[in-house]
DNA sequence: TCTCTGAATAGATGTTTGTCTATACAGTGA
DNA sequence: TCACTGTATAGACAAACATCTATTCAGAGA
């Protein structure tokens, strides 16, 4: 049988190998933020599955160059992309880079343990 | 229709309120390390489902201090717990804590957006 | 009680990160 | 071409973080 792919076997599966959890770690270090996690979320549940950087700084007390970086994390993790139409630019989340950190985080066949 | 506790909503459900965005981004900063998912996935892979840290130590370039520094902050972010017995510590992971984090990463329900 | 081993804590240090202000860049429309 | 608006970049700075060495704590066994 062939070994799963990094991209989906969980964490309980067999232990992470140095370059898997460097890169892993990496997009989950985008998510470490409370602000980016935020935008992320009114990213994908706004209407249409994107939203106008017009439309996702109102809700916060940073400044708009703030709000900016933080788009710019989240776009180099690979977790959104984004694309200029005219004037505004709009930002779309990467449905398979999420499953993939969800697949990670499965208890699928995780061992229950705990006080003997 | 009672709303859906913040434990389990996707991310794609509903904007993250700022609590919840708190809670939850510290959790996902426990898991930014490469090092703590390496530890993760080692206590989690382990037979029994749990782990003593002189099983843990061995793969890393990094010191015995260290190691014990990231498994309180692993154990303080909710995802592991662990217990004495004698001279050794064990370690186990809690499940409900990554079914929390996987069920935010949820994309069911989630528009598929992209370039025009 | 003494000594040995496994694990945690304390404190120091260089690096990374989140935020800001100031400025630049990209389109639109007059 | 000029002025205006939306967004990104540059650079600075304080706070948070990963790591280390040195030390302490907790049990086991003689």
């Amino acid at each position: 049988m062939l070994p799963a792919p990094a991209c989906c076997t969980p964490l309980s599966r067999e232990p992470l190998g140095e370059d898997d959890a460097k890169t892993l770690a990496g997009m989950f270090k985008a998510l470490s933020d409370p602000v980016r996690l935020r935008l992320l979320s009114l990213i994908a549940s706004h209407e249409g599955g994107e939203a106008c950087v017009c439309d996702l700084a109102g809700p916060f007390d940073v400044t708009q160059p703030t709000i900016s970086h933080h788009l710019r994390v989240l776009r180099e993790a690979g977790l959104i992309d984004c694309e200029r139409r005219g004037t505004w630019v709009y930002y779309w989340v990467l449905p398979t880079a999420l499953e993939r950190l969800g697949s990670l985080l499965s208890t699928d066949g995780l061992v229950a343990a705990g006080p003997r």
